[in-house]
DNA sequence: AAAACTATACCGACCAGACGGTAAACTATA
DNA sequence: TATAGTTTACCGTCTGGTCGGTATAGTTTT
């Protein structure tokens, strides 16, 4: 990602930023075409220029989303270098952050995932990938990945409006978690 | 439901057959008004007489879906009872069996509910039924939230097809939950 | 008991709108 | 002037829902 690449052409982004925020405005039903093309001011045809066809885009929202939720759960990763657990670790209070990701542009990506399930690939490899990591790291992986598993049960929860219980009840659960974790790694 | 009623009309339970194998057999997308008239031999007027509108026909499916395996948590619970933690260890336990329902009919609901929301109301219910049982049966009701929500982060990831490892290790994991769960008690 | 009436369950043609996608023309830039 | 980026106009399809109509069974009226 050069400069010169952003330059010429950020429409990409652009479009990106618009579905997301049709998604958060008008539901995720109404993350057409037409509707991100009108909010982001371009053409439908510009849109589909950039994205050749309406997977290619919920592609795009997915792959940013796993991009920026990398970001976060790689720093908190850092800070816990050396330390036991880092990947799980950070992963579980990474998901803390996860309201900030508004359910409706996951709920949108869900959605088209019901029509073509190949859409979560990246997701897939994404959870490969910690999987494979916090396998290797914890002591007792089967302990690990019941602790993930709590992770995504809670974060599952909340995105579908389901959780029986407010958000802060579920923040001291992320809490708990954690302190499961370190309790194992003794 | 006297026998009476239900010999009246069973049509909504045909209708309700057909729109489960319309989704398993030609995806989530495709569980169609007219799909689902065509496979249970209704024409579409037929389908609607039946269930006033689609949204109508999916809260039919997810109510019926709830109520099955509502009934295979039920059993476990009683073959429970007086143990501790019954109905945290009958939930957990019951989920082995959520293979024999379809992902595809899941999928159909979920992604209805992404329309609209309060389709999920039924599901929102049982979740609060059981959260509010499992916290009064908890010796460590934090502890108890944490296993049920892994509970839920396995389902969760396999029904969208992103589980990272085999169902056999599934199974297993829920075995280490449901140890996990008795260490607990003690 | 025959006729008139009503309710239930269903049919099937039709519609209006939404939506993804295409193609050709236009524009700016390098 | 070639190419990347974008617009405009249009198409075909799918889909939920409406609506007038029908057949059958049951009920009331005469």
């Amino acid at each position: 990602m050069p400069q010169a690449d952003r330059r010429i052409s950020n429409s990409r982004e652009d479009i990106l930023d618009a579905a997301q925020r049709v998604a958060v405005r008008e539901g995720p039903a109404h993350v057409t075409l037409d509707a991100v093309a009108r909010d982001c001011g371009l053409s439908k045809g510009g849109v589909l220029y950039n994205f050749p066809s309406k997977d290619a885009l919920i592609s795009g929202m997915l792959e940013r989303l796993i991009g920026t939720i990398r970001l976060i759960i790689e720093q908190h990763r850092e800070a816990r270098k050396g330390q036991p657990n880092p990947t799980l670790r950070a992963v579980v209070a990474a998901s803390k952050f996860t309201d900030e990701f508004d359910p409706n542009v996951q709920m949108a990506i869900l959605a088209a995932a019901a029509q073509n399930p190949e859409l979560l690939e990246p997701l897939r490899a994404e959870f490969a990938e910690q999987y494979a990591n916090i396998q290797q790291e914890a002591k007792d992986p089967d302990l690990a990945m019941v602790l993930w598993a709590a992770t995504h049960g809670l974060m599952f929860q909340t995105l579908l409006g389901i959780a029986p219980f407010p958000a802060e009840r579920q923040n001291e659960l992320i809490d708990r978690l954690l302190a499961h974790i370190e309790k194992s790694a003794r």
